[in-house]
RNA sequence: GUGGUUGUAGCUCAGUUGGUUAGAGCAUUGGUUUGUGGUACCAAGGGUCGUGGGUUCGAGCCCCAUCUUCCACCCCA
């Protein structure tokens, strides 16, 4: 019996209109991204499984596609069943495997498994592999690196609306420099991609780790930053009852959140909750440090002056990734789109450093290619001419025409046509049907009476009308 | 990981309280038309009804398991 076709839930195929759909995002980010300065590197699809672990946070860490050995490789599973009952003592406290486990402890089971043997992983993401590329090729590089990747990126998540397992990721990060200068680079960057494609109504929203810090410190809950972080995050999603609920539940002091009152009330323009958050943080002098850098990038910002994009600063933006230490970016997609966030970034203070490279500030930014698809497709925001197709088709009426055709065939090509010939002289009604359905502009027929006169007749698809030409006159009408 | 949802022809879907040989439209192939498409008409091919169990005289329909689809939560792009 013939096996059903069918690809890997959360995965993707792509027929040539959205590949074509897709590169004339690709194309615009990349156009924009070395305008700015930044150079291409690539990196492998899997990376070793200890190079991402400990990365991304418990919940990320979950997330990463672990590959499973194969070979050689797999004796020690083999061997582990053997051993299963001294793992699982260890691990999870249990004697002996019965037949009667709960799905649970399978579940630990399986996991404790495949992280013992298991050694390499699918990419998570591109800033991970990129911080171990810089340390790893420390000596090579010229510091500050700018450097732009465009590559997919695995997750073994349960995939719903604009959430796949493989998804593209377009990053763009400087190394090397502490510079507020590059924040504010990377905000224009954002406007000069998203004015490109021709998407307006995008809101950057900008944060500031130290910020978050800053109110953790004055509301006494220092050792809570990512819980409470969290929590906030949630504010315009939940509101702000369940957010102090969750941070509650999460053993943050009652009167600290009492504190946060004036923060739930922020309101205003960038400059008048800047001014706002210097009284709340006045005690902080770390988060006073974070306002100071976020009233510099919006001075710039005012001066430069953005294309299409709208800043906004936005207390409640904590991102999930662990590793911002200075400015926090979000771009959301216009409000009549319902969509999740379609690029992130940040800075972070010192993300080589657990590959043994210490006191590299970097910053970047990373844009979600499959979303901002989406986000197009909805508005109806490609241009129509993305898909470009073959503008003329030669219709075959046996040897002696085929290779007439293909003189004429050559000749347009290097005039920079797109033209083909249907590979077999079958009934003309056919290949007219098929010229038709890939909407094929211009057909060409080339038959006995064309051969002997050395002419073509050309026929306009869309108008049905058809004049005999010679090949200068084709070149030109096609053209 | 939690909760819900979906699966019948290549695609979109009908299919009655369980009852003979499972249907339609689109698509495909052939024909009306051997050098002319978009329209029309005629005909044909194509299905172990997601998979595996179970209940029943009898299952596309009921029950269980499993996979899959989509959605929400968690989290994230």
């Amino acid at each position: 019996m013939a096996q059903k076709p069918r690809i890997p839930k959360g995965t993707r195929d792509f027929s040539p209109e959205q590949v074509a759909k897709r590169n004339y995002i690709f194309n615009t980010i990349r156009n924009s991204f070395e305008r700015f300065g930044f150079q291409p590197i690539e990196t492998p699809s899997m990376e070793l499984l200890s190079t991402l672990t400990g990365k991304y946070g418990e919940e990320g860490d979950r997330l990463i596609f672990k590959i499973f050995p194969r070979g050689q490789k797999l004796r020690p599973l083999l061997a582990s069943l053997n051993l299963t009952s001294d793992i699982l003592k260890e691990e999870i406290g249990i004697d002996k495997p019965s037949h009667e486990l709960s799905s649970e402890t399978l579940d630990a089971m399986s996991n404790v498994l495949v992280s013992s043997i298991s050694e390499e992983a699918l990419r998570y993401d591109l800033t991970v592999p990129f911080a171990r590329y810089v340390a790893q090729h420390q000596n090579e590089i010229e510091f500050p690196f700018k450097r732009y990747q465009m590559q997919p990126v695995w997750r073994a998540d349960r995939p719903q609306k604009g959430r796949f397992r493989e998804f593209y990721q377009c990053d763009a990060d400087v190394v090397g420099s502490k510079s507020l200068w590059q924040d504010v680079e990377f905000v224009q960057l954002y406007d000069d991609v998203f004015t490109a494609l021709k998407l307006v109504g995008v809101t950057i929203k900008l944060n500031n780790r130290k910020i978050l810090s800053g109110i953790a410190e004055v509301i006494g809950a220092e050792d809570k930053l990512i819980d409470f972080t969290v929590a906030l995050d949630k504010l315009d999603k939940i509101g702000e009852e369940k957010v102090k609920e969750e941070m509650l539940s999460k053993d943050i002091p009652q009167d600290g959140i009492k504190k946060l009152q004036p923060l739930f009330d922020l309101s205003g323009s960038f400059e008048s909750q800047i001014n706002s958050l210097k009284t709340i943080l006045g005690a902080s002098k770390e988060g006073l440090k974070g306002v100071e850098e976020l009233e510099f990038i919006n001075t710039a910002i005012s001066n430069l002056e953005l294309k299409s994009a709208t800043l906004e600063l936005d207390v409640t933006l904590a991102r999930g990734l662990e590793y911002y230490t200075g400015t926090i970016l979000e771009v959301s997609a216009p409000k009549s789109v319902q969509m999740g966030s379609i690029g992130g970034g940040g800075r972070y203070d010192d993300l080589t450093g657990v590959f043994g490279l210490k006191n590299v500030s970097g910053v970047g930014i990373s844009f979600g290619l499959d979303r901002i698809y989406l986000v197009l497709e909805a508005l109806n925001f490609f241009p129509e001419t993305v898909s470009k197709n073959t503008d003329v088709l030669f219709i075959n009426f046996g040897e002696a025409e085929a290779l007439f055709s293909l003189k004429a065939i050559k000749e347009l090509r290097q005039n920079n046509i797109k033209a083909e010939l249907y590979p077999e002289a079958v009934k003309t009604k056919k290949q007219m049907i098929y010229a038709n359905k890939r909407n094929i502009p211009f057909v060409v027929l080339v038959g006995d009476e064309e051969l002997k006169s050395n002419t073509y007749t050309l026929k306009n698809m869309s108008s049905g009308e058809q004049f005999k030409v010679s090949l200068k006159e084709l070149i030109s009408k096609v053209k």
